[in-house]
DNA sequence: TTCGTTGTTGCACTTTAGTGCGATAGAATT
DNA sequence: AATTCTATCGCACTAAAGTGCAACAACGAA
C-alpha cells in the first residue's frame, strides 16, 4: 500500500514533475483501474471523498503527465478523449452492448506481418481493437 | 461515368432513400476519395463547383446513408468523426508525419486468434490501425 | 523556515460539432 | 400534371470539451 505510493510518486518524480495532490490523485486513479476513463468520469472520481481537484487541474494534469509519457490517450468512441494509464503496448476490447472496455494483452495479437503494406508504406506499430460480447453480456 | 452514376442511384434507392442532389452528391463524394473526410470536408468539397448543399443538409445526408448501411464513421483523431465510403471490412493506416490516412486491404491482416481471449469475452470483429510513415514522410 | 517558482482554482469564455425549426422546394407515385 | 410526402434551407441555437486568466496556494530546494 505504502510502496505504491512511492511509486507513483517516483515516476512523476523520475519525470522531472512536482508531486503535488492533484497529479497524485489523478495517476492513481488511472492506475487504480482497468477501464479508461473519460476527463468527466476522473474529476468526480478523484473528488468522491473529498474536493481535491478542480476541472482546471485535472485537465492541467493529465496534459502534463501525457507529455511526459506516464499516461496516454486512447480513442474508442465518438468524440470523447479517454485516458488510459498503461503506457505498454497493448490491445482493446469493446463490448458492443454495453460499452465496456477492456485491455487485451499485447500477445494476444503480436506479431502482425507489417512488411505485406503497399509500397512505400512503412509501418512501424499497430493498435487492434476488437469488438464482441463481454462476460456480463454474453449470450 | 454514366453506370457510376446509375450505380449511386441504385444503390441509395435500394435503401429505400429518395434521390436527392445532395445525398448524390454527399455519397458520390465518399466514393470518389480514398481518404477519410470530415462533415467539414464534404461540405466544402460538395460545393465547391457550385452550392449545392447546406451544412444541415450534409448532416442529414450522411446521418441517413450512415442509417441504411451505405458509409459508415470511423475514428481515428481526436473529437472528429470522419466518413467512410467503404462498407467492406477493411484497416487502416495513419502516417505520423502528415496525418494523412490509407486504407489497407482486410487480406493484409485476416485471420486474427480470436478465440484466445480472456474467458466470458467473445469477439466478433476487429480492426487495425497501422501507424507509421506513408510514400511522401518515408525516411 | 524561508523563498522563489510553479501549480491550482474558479469561472467565464472560446470553440466547434451538431441540432431544431418553420417555410420552401423538390422527388416520386398516380 | 397534380398531389403528397419528404428533404432542404438558413440560421440561430444547444451542448460540451477545453482554455485563459489573475489571484492565491503550496512544493521543494537551500
Amino acid at each position: 500500500m505504502e510502496n505504491v505510493k512511492n511509486l507513483i510518486q517516483q515516476r512523476i518524480k523520475e519525470k522531472g514533475l512536482r508531486i503535488t495532490p492533484q497529479r497524485y490523485a489523478v495517476y492513481a486513479n488511472l492506475l487504480a483501474r482497468c477501464d479508461h476513463p473519460t476527463v468527466e468520469q476522473i474529476l468526480i472520481e478523484v473528488n468522491q471523498d473529498l474536493p481535491i481537484a478542480s476541472k482546471a487541474s485535472v485537465y492541467s494534469a493529465l496534459t502534463v503527465l501525457r507529455e511526459v509519457g506516464l499516461v496516454r490517450e486512447i480513442l474508442l468512441d465518438e468524440g470523447i478523449t479517454r485516458y488510459d494509464g498503461r503506457i505498454d503496448p497493448h490491445h482493446h476490447f469493446v463490448c458492443v452492448n454495453c460499452g465496456s472496455i477492456l485491455d487485451l494483452e499485447w500477445d494476444n495479437f503480436k506479431d502482425l506481418p507489417l512488411q505485406n503494406l503497399p509500397t512505400g508504406i512503412k509501418g512501424t506499430s499497430y493498435e487492434i481493437t476488437v469488438k464482441g460480447t463481454c462476460d456480463q453480456c454474453g449470450s
